[in-house]
DNA sequence: CAATAAAATTACGGTAGCTGCACCAATACC
DNA sequence: GGTATTGGTGCAGCTACCGTAATTTTATTG
């Protein structure tokens, strides 16, 4: 199940996967769906799993074999995981700018999720009602923090870098991802607090435009004797 | 043990505070050290609020009083706030590393505060080991932070910034919290799994460093017109 | 079409986190 | 001393979540 990535569905049911994965993704729709139009309705808090269950029509013990979690059926059932292709891609990317690259790893495995734009449209609504929803997809994509410091890693060796100093690019691995973070982090709270017009991409070019400013100011007096 | 056995470390004992708030400090204590011992031994998921009672000698539903959660006690109680000077001293700052600034105040606002250090170490490797607890603690500091991007926007007032372009300076604002954040968390981590000899300013000056050659190098090919 | 394997769904029972409430004990204030 | 606050506790209850075994549904094979 490696290989074409669709095992867990983003939700394409239609053509070939066979009757069963359509019912399963029905059921998951249906439970995703009736979790977000109830919480728009009555607050989410409020919402029990009892209710999401009783109005998809399946049992509460089937809900959380979907979803483990009530938080995930608001927050769609497949966490944000890159895909092969994505990884390769960003394993064997040739610019330096990694920072930029690890961002529009992550961005693109977020995008890869449902199409459907009106279930899209109304989480982003509920989002942007329950801030205790945006720090659930922080976290979400907090799991993959260690995973991608492996990632920038081997970036770093498929470009040659010498291998002496595997320390330091330890170090410099996981402060990219750390700094990666603080990027998705401002971009999703101004996605989600509607402050912004453009698309996705013109978002993470003006996130990493003003990362770059904000850390480019150079100290006026250098402390004490600079680079080490 | 009615007394002495805890006198309140981690908190401000306080020694004029009365003999109520004395007692509350120590059982707050008591809960936190039990709390952290106890998972360090049994891992986190298998330690109930129960035995983190039995082990405090409290009832479970006081637990909850002093925690209103079971994060609460592994985090501690109180998330480090700057004092007036330390505002004041970051406010009227004249250089232009406000970033570097503003994680020096940090660094400082940690440092006035020293209670317990093993303590500190110690929750220390259980936040970064269980990622539950990182989300948790972010989402905590999160709050911190809408009060440091108004000490950001205020710093820019007093250094004269024009007027014109405030919607600029709180998106620049915010970035810089967010970054300061992540180097902070950088610099704790190295910290406290103890791979760093030097001094902590150095740690700070190293981090700094670090982030400003990790977002420094440019995008090879400049898209549309920046300078937005 | 029938038999069988595999997978999904379900009911049931239980644990643990968390809360409101009312009561009692300790402390602070005068 | 007496009285008002405040902190600790037991109880009853709700909800999220999980292990397990039974039941139903789908896929497969002859």
């Amino acid at each position: 199940m490696s290989s074409t990535g669709l095992s867990a569905p983003g939700l394409s049911p239609a053509a070939d996967e066979g009757l069963r994965a359509r019912k399963r993704a029905a059921t998951q729709s249906a439970l995703e769906r009736a979790a977000i139009s109830l919480a728009l309705e009555h607050g989410y808090d409020s919402v029990t799993v009892d209710m999401i269950c009783e109005a998809a029509m399946v049992s509460p013990r089937t809900f959380f074999n979907y979803f483990g979690t009530k938080e995930g059926a608001f927050l769609g059932g497949t966490p944000p995981a890159p895909t092969d292709a994505e990884h390769r891609a960003f394993v064997h990317g040739t610019g330096r700018d990694v920072l930029g690259d690890l961002v529009g790893m992550i961005a693109a495995a977020l995008a890869d999720q449902s199409p459907d734009t009106d279930l899209l449209r109304k989480r982003r609504m509920l989002i942007e009602r329950i801030p205790e929803l945006l720090t659930g997809e922080m976290s979400r994509i907090a799991e993959l923090e260690e995973h991608l410091v492996q990632l920038v890693l081997e970036r770093f060796h498929t470009q040659g870098h010498a291998e002496s100093d595997t320390l330091d690019q330890q170090d410099e691995a996981r402060m990219v991802v750390f700094v990666a973070a603080s990027v998705m982090r401002y971009s999703m709270q101004k996605w989600f607090s509607g402050g912004f017009t453009g698309t996705p991409a013109e978002l993470l070019h003006h996130s990493l435009t003003l990362v770059r400013r904000v850390t480019g100011a150079a100290a006026p007096a250098p402390r004490s004797s600079p680079r080490g």
